[in-house]
Formats: structure tokens, C-alpha cells, sequence
DNA sequence: AAAAGCCCCTGGACGC
DNA sequence: TGCGTCCAGGGGCTTT
């Protein structure tokens, strides 16, 4: 499911949920989902209070009273499902309300809060992951070191495009979905990105810095469009394709504004433009785009 | 060092 | 209804 405007779209939801309130037990049901929970999981979370909720990337991490941070990572099929309570002012497990669902087999973690309400990790693929590290070893911990400059904030220039393009053999497709450059974008994304900036995912990343290394107006472009199409994203909850939801259930609205994603064959929805949405795999995954527009 | 391929896992869509 | 095949929003690890 999950790239930069759903799991913003999750972050909101579990805001309200999770900041200011306090875990009173933590259910692991699993030893591992993509990666072991690490020693003592439970017992490092429960009885502590959450100070913050930001995203990093593609990841949630939850400031701890503690000074250790939850880190969670929804892979591909991750999503969160919150419960409201029976009696607001227990503490009871049994006052706790865990709604069953479809699939509640895949079920993995249960939070209960002292808010009252519980947030339930729900994953079938299981690729995502949540882990406890402390506060002091977050920027240096091998997940985060090296991740590229966050899409939405003003570190993503034309000229950090063109420092890292320069010299690079990958085509922009690569080159966009590699998080050390920029950090949240993914598939759809990337093709939407593409797609709004009229560039080709098959041309050199290298267009984006001319002979000097400065960034070229293809930058710029890019810079813009990827900013347009994660903006417009987050504001109308991200997309679902199958399983996202914002945590009170929302579905994202997004895939309804996709241009080209999903599209093959459709029609190029920019006006003026008379091509057809193409369909091709590129280092393994599906690109979409068009090839009247996008040069 | 950069780029390509493989793999983790499950479920849904589709063809027969 | 059942079975096989392909595909999927991520990303770490290995190989080249």
C-alpha cells in the first residue's frame, strides 16, 4: 500500500490515538513480521507514554517518555485499525473493545491505550516491521542513515536532484525510487511524478544536471511535479488500491487523479496530448507513462 | 560504487 | 469449484 501520502495519511489518523496516552498492554503475536521485534518488545512500550508521532520517509516513529522510539513500518499490506472502548474511564483489558474483522488473521500487534481505545496492526504480506530503538541511535541506525531528503520539505531542490544525478548511469524511474536520493516516493508516485513533469522514466537521470553539474529546467520541472502530486495525494488521503485506509477506516481518494498509473491503454488524460498509456517493466517493476508527452 | 536481480509473504484476479 | 500463473504499493541483501 504504502508510499509517502499514506502513510502521512496513517500518521494523521493515529495522532489523536496514540499522542499523550499511555500503552497499558502491548499484544505481540508473532515473533517476527518482516524483521524479529527485538528482545523485551512488549515490556519496553507498555506503561509508557507517547510524547510524539512524525513520519520519516515511508516510516512512523513514536516518541517514547522513555527516550526510545517505536519505529513501524507498514511494507506493502500494513495498515492500522483503531477500536473504540466500552467504559472510557477503566483500564480493564476486558473494557477493551477488539473488533472483529474480515481478516483478523493477520493480526499481528495490539495496542491498548490509555485513551481508551485500541489500535490493532493488521499486515497479511507481513514485509512491514516495528521495532523499539533508543532515541540516541535514531539518525545513526543503518534503517535511517541513509535515507535521502524528505520530499515535502524544502531539502528537495533541483540542485540536490542534479548533485545526485550527476554522473549517474540509472534512468529516472531508478533514480526517483531510490530512497538515499529522495525519500518516500514509490511506485505510483514516481509514474505520476513522471508523468506531471512530462519527462520519460526512460531517459538518463543525468538530464537533470547540465555539463557544469548545475540543475536543469528538467529539474526544476521535476522538483515542482513531484511536490504537486504528493500535496494533492496527502490531501485527499493517499490511495487505495486494495487494502489502505486512513485508521478510522477512510479509503484514500487519490487513485481516482491517477494519470497514468494503472492506466495502460487508457487515454492520456493531459488536454492537447493524443497518447496512450504504456505499460513497462523497468528493473523488475511496472512503469507507466506516456509516450506522446512524456520526453 | 552503482546497478540489476532475487527474495521475503500472502491474496486477489484471471485463464482454463 | 479448483488449480496454476501472474501480479502487487517495499526494501534488504547478494551478485555483477
Amino acid at each position: 500500500m504504502p508510499e509517502l501520502p499514506e502513510v502521512e495519511t496513517v500518521r494523521r489518523g493515529l495522532e489523536p490515538v496514540l499522542v499523550g496516552q499511555r500503552f497499558v498492554s502491548v499484544e505481540q503475536r508473532r515473533e517476527a513480521l518482516r524483521f524479529p521485534f527485538g528482545t523485551d518488545f512488549a515490556e519496553r512500550l507498555e506503561g509508557k507514554c507517547v510524547r510524539t508521532l512524525s513520519r520519516r520517509a515511508k516510516y512512523l516513529r513514536a516518541g517514547l517518555s522513555s527516550g526510545e522510539s517505536l519505529v513501524m513500518h507498514l511494507g506493502m499490506s500494513g495498515r492500522f485499525l483503531i477500536s473504540e472502548k466500552k467504559s472510557p474511564n477503566s483500564e480493564t483489558l476486558g473494557d477493551y473493545i477488539y473488533e472483529t474483522h474480515a481478516d483478523t488473521k493477520h493480526d499481528h500487534v495490539v495496542f491498548r491505550m490509555s485513551g481508551g481505545r485500541t489500535v490493532t496492526y493488521n499486515d497479511p504480506r507481513r514485509f512491514g516491521f516495528m521495532l523499539v530503538i533508543d532515541d540516541r541511535e535514531f539518525d545513526a541506525h543503518a534503517l535511517f542513515r541513509h535515507l535521502g531528503v524528505e520530499p515535502l520539505s524544502n531539502q528537495l531542490s533541483a540542485l540536490h536532484l542534479a548533485e545526485k544525478a550527476c554522473g549517474r548511469r540509472s534512468n529516472l524511474k531508478s533514480f526517483l525510487m531510490d530512497q538515499r536520493i529522495i525519500a518516500g516516493l514509490g511506485n505510483i508516485y514516481v509514474c505520476e511524478a513522471l508523468h506531471h513533469a512530462q519527462l520519460s522514466p526512460n531517459r538518463g537521470a543525468s538530464c537533470l544536471a547540465d555539463r557544469f553539474g548545475k540543475p536543469t529546467v528538467r529539474a526544476e520541472r521535476l522538483v515542482h511535479a513531484i511536490r504537486h502530486v504528493l500535496t494533492a495525494a496527502v490531501k485527499v488521503g493517499g490511495s487505495t488500491l486494495r487494502d489502505h485506509r486512513a485508521p478510522n477506516g477512510d479509503s484514500g481518494q487519490f487513485q481516482e487523479a491517477f494519470a497514468v498509473y494503472g492506466r495502460a491503454g487508457a487515454p492520456c488524460p493531459r488536454s492537447g496530448c493524443r497518447g496512450t498509456v504504456k505499460r513497462l517493466s523497468q528493473s523488475g517493476r511496472s512503469t507507466f507513462y506516456c509516450s506522446g508527452c512524456q520526453r
